[in-house]
DNA sequence: GAGTGACTTGAAGATTTTTGCAAGTCCGAA
DNA sequence: TTCGGACTTGCAAAAATCTTCAAGTCACTC
């Protein structure tokens, strides 16, 4: 194994932090879509959606084919819903600690 | 909201994404761990697991409490090991993927 | 075959992370 | 109360990412 794995999982980790590539993939859990969907619906120029895009697709998450004058994006794996929702979980737990924590705060005071 | 969700979410998947952290996450899977231990498994300077522990726990992902002489890590919820298994999975369709490309590959030539 | 919309690529500057060292803090033992 | 082990913190240099702009490709339509 040339590359040990926990760095090729810190690096797909790596890979979905950042605000534009999530709001790609959680765009793409409901199917494939043509670059200008996504940039309509995303507020970034073309070309750092563009760059983003090809991040995502050098780590293999998602594929891309031309269709006709469109270019459409699609995961390359359904598992990666089930990585965000992993994900939403983790957020939920750790912000409901925060807010406990808060509220005990306000309470010493 | 201050902080977009999704903005968020990219922060917690950034927070994954290095290699000494998958590390620490993985051993504390098992349960709480001195940071002794941690440094032992893990050949890194004692000053840069520091770090990448203070970042864990920035996040919300570690807990930390002293006990005695030794300081203790521990995940602050058990989700997380779901997400670790979630990238596993995914690490395993996009290997998978690539080698049958390159047996595809080498079919060609 | 010129024009246009849809994207991608390359490169450079700005920003963020990572790393390692020196200098602490905290605790238990001697 | 001094020593040594166990960690953490503050920085600054080095490395990796991000963003943007200018230029380029590809495919339709006229």
């Amino acid at each position: 194994m040339s590359v040990p794995l926990y760095q090729a999982k810190a690096e797909m980790f790596r890979t979905l932090g950042h605000p534009v590539r999530i709001r790609v993939l959680e765009l793409l859990q409901d199917g494939p879509r043509p670059v200008r969907d996504l940039l309509a619906e995303i507020d970034v120029e073309a070309s750092n959606l563009s760059q983003q895009l090809a991040v995502l697709r050098r780590a293999g998450i998602v594929t891309s084919f031309r269709d006709g004058a469109l270019v459409m994006y699609a995961l390359s794996t359904p598992d990666v819903a089930d990585l965000l929702a992993a994900g939403r979980r983790i957020l939920g737990a750790v912000l409901t600690d925060r807010d406990s924590l808060l509220v005990e705060l306000r309470r010493q005071k």
